[in-house]
This record gives structure tokens, C-alpha cells and sequence, in this order.
DNA sequence: TATAAAATAGTAATGATTCCTATTTTTAAA
DNA sequence: TTTAAAAATAGGAATCATTACTATTTTATA
């Protein structure tokens, strides 16, 4: 199937490349709507999924029931605030060797690798600093 | 909440307790209802979600949009396969490596942390090969 | 231009999971 | 061993993210 350009698809890209919070696909959709009133919620599914499948992008799936993608491609982890639900980009000189680790270990082939940490965020934490003080 | 004790718990933590395969809900569901017949999937659902909260199992998201559960609650990580499906452990040496490397980048509390690998597993490999061999 | 393929908007359908409620079970105390 | 309160259950309804469907519009090419 070739792909034909589509102004929908390219603001849907280009609004994900301008943000670095990994958006879920209602966020991208209430957003490009501000540009484009009448795009659909099944048109920005689309190309999400179109996207992610041709490598473009990337769908992170976070487990808090909702798709995040996210337009950097390249191998990094996530940081998931388990208070407020925000994602964030985590660099980490040990993932090549972990994927060697991996392919070491395993009898079979492993192509991609996703690491998730969970945990309080900054922000969170101090809050949660805050209220235990309160309450002492 | 004082935890009560219930047949149905016990069926479903030992069936779970029975299998390296991480199965589904569902997948529970079908089995507990060999033994246990007039069990409902809501019970199911209500007592894994209460075991995962309290730490005895642990809920698996590896990206196919239905829930996993593994009653080994040991760190480790999981190979997803992209053909079939099947989810499978792989004990990896540098775990502790990671979430130390990555508690020194992040600037909040790293608690938890998930690494899926994704590819073919050993038999979905043999059998793209066998295809391969016969397009050629 | 004409035309075929691809994409869209809008809406319906799907399906995993959670919620609700009347009833039953469990547990601890009398 | 009864009793009573708390916890859990069965069964079904509700939720909600995502996908599927279809008539129409847009894109790209000859």
C-alpha cells in the first residue's frame, strides 16, 4: 500500500515531535484539533498505529490502560510517576548490554527491548514529603 | 480491610502458582472453572487485582492489551513473542546494574521496575525459517 | 482532466475490565 | 455452637479505549 500524504497525518506527526511528554491519542486529538476542528478520533488512531507501524514513531505501553507514543525512535527507557501518571525519557549506558545479555540467554531471536521504571517523580515526591510532615 | 479467606482465592492463587506461561484472566477463568464451576470472571478479576495490590503476584503488561499474571514475584524479566504470543521468562545477571544506573539518572524514587523483550521465540523462529526455504 | 488508490469523518461495534447489588461465606466473639 | 458483622461472591450492567465499517473526499499519477 503507498502511502499518500495526508495534512491530517503530518500535523498529527508534527504535533507529536513537538512534545516530549508522550501524549496518548485523546491528547493528540484534542490538540491537532485545535488546528484542524473537524479531524476524528479514529483518524488520529490511524495514524498513530500507521506511524508505529512503519517505525516513525513509537507506542509505549506504560500500563495504565491508555497507548503513549512517543516520536523519539531511538532506544531509551521510560520513568512512569506512579501518583500522577506522567512519562518521562530515562538515558541508560547499560541498555546495549542488557540486549546482549538477553540474546545470550535466550534461544530464539529478541529484537526490541522496552524497560519501564516506576516510582514517585520529583514532583510527587516532594509532595509526598509535605504531607508526612504534616502529619507528624 | 482484614483479607478473608476464600476457596476461590486459593484456586485461583494456586492454578496461577501452577504455570510459567503467565496466563490471562480469562485464561485463569477457564481453568479454576474446570474445578470450580460456578465461579464468575468478575471474582477472577477481583482477586487477582487484590493478590497483585498485595504483592503475591504480579501483573504483566507486555503490550496486547490484555493482562498477564505471574506468580513468581521474583525480578525478573519477560520475552513477548511477536507470532505467537506466548510470554516466557529470561533471567537476566544485570538487573540490579540497571535500576542502580538508572536511580543515579533520575531525579525522584525509582521503586519498580519492567523490561519486556520482544522477537520470535525458538518455534515461531524455526517455522519463519522453514517458509523462508520454501519461497526460495 | 480522469481515474484509481488511499484517506477521512462519523458512527457503530468490540472486548477487556470494572462496577453494582442482593446473597452467601467467613471469622471471631459471645 | 449460635450470632453477627465484615468480607466475598455470582451475575449482570456499565465503562471506556480502541478498532471496524462505509459513504464520501482527497491525493497522486497517467
Amino acid at each position: 500500500m503507498a502511502v499518500k500524504y495526508s495534512r491530517q497525518r503530518q500535523l498529527i506527526h508534527s504535533f507529536l515531535m513537538s512534545r516530549k511528554d508522550h501524549p496518548t491519542a485523546d491528547v493528540v486529538y484534542q490538540n491537532v484539533r485545535q488546528e484542524y476542528p473537524n479531524i476524528s478520533l479514529g483518524t488520529v488512531y490511524r495514524n498513530l498505529t500507521l506511524l508505529a507501524d512503519r517505525g516513525e514513531i513509537q507506542r509505549l505501553q506504560v500500563g495504565d490502560g491508555v497507548d503513549h507514543f512517543d516520536a523519539d525512535t531511538s532506544r531509551h527507557c521510560h520513568f512512569v510517576c506512579s501518583d500522577c501518571g506522567c512519562v518521562t525519557d530515562l538515558q541508560l549506558g547499560c541498555m546495549e548490554d542488557m540486549l546482549a545479555d538477553a540474546r545470550k540467554n535466550f534461544d530464539g531471536r529478541i529484537e526490541r527491548q522496552a524497560t519501564y521504571f516506576y516510582g514517585l517523580c520529583r514532583d510527587c515526591l516532594g509532595r509526598s514529603v509535605d504531607i508526612s510532615e504534616q502529619d507528624a
